[in-house]
DNA sequence: TTATTGCCATAGGTAGACTATGTCAATTGT
DNA sequence: ACAATTGACATAGTCTACCTATGGCAATAA
């Protein structure tokens, strides 16, 4: 099954969410159920993820704990602060307001 | 009412939409259709859309022609070739398969 | 006659996702 | 014992494409 690239400024919002829904995840395990919970479908690359998880350091809408994994691996620990939480709503807000403006669009006869 | 910006990507999909349902359009009635159509949520700068028809006649989705509009000014326009019928295609379902699986990833609880 | 609107166009800035590459440690395979 | 793989993070550099800002020019309106 052939996966697609991430459409650009939904990247936090997946991020955001997926942290919203599991509390405290590494970066790896981000990507990974990103990549489950859109059935294969979304491939979050490793390159792509980690600069943006700076990117969101810096906005303040997480933070960052290293750590070691149950697989006594050294890895970096995220977790959502207010102000991510409250982004995470308008991420979503803005996302369905656009996305429902471009179906409206391409469903009209 | 605060517009927003349209998601990198799509332009193409709701300009090729909007030819493929009125068949000759000049750019500014693209726009205007696309704002309209969108129940004036997306806002097709110029600045985005000349550029965007550009890069679609050199990729062939369009031709164009100048001509004179209804208020007696020049104008250039629009219309869908098969590669660009085509193209619109490929472009909805991809929207489809990729919104999807992002409104996957927001939903679940 | 000046201002506004319609219509096209380009230059330059910027965001953000990509590829490619690298590191380093723990596990697995031989 | 050593090699290969996997897990995990990181950065440099490229590229696409949307934006702002700006400009021009002709037709209509004030």
């Amino acid at each position: 099954m052939q996966r697609d690239e991430i459409p650009p400024g939904t990247l936090y919002l997946l991020i955001l969410k997926t942290l919203a829904r599991y509390g405290v995840l590494h970066g790896y395990e981000i990507a990974n159920s990103i990549q489950q919970s859109s059935d294969e479908v979304l491939q979050v690359e490793e390159g792509s993820l980690y600069p943006a998880l700076q990117r969101m350091l810096i906005k303040g809408w997480v933070t960052a704990e290293w750590g070691v994994t149950a697989g006594n691996r050294r890895a970096r620990y995220y977790k959502l602060t207010a102000a991510g939480r409250k982004r995470l709503a308008v991420e979503v807000s803005q996302f369905e307001r656009v996305m429902g403006a471009i179906t409206r669009v391409i469903q009209t006869t």
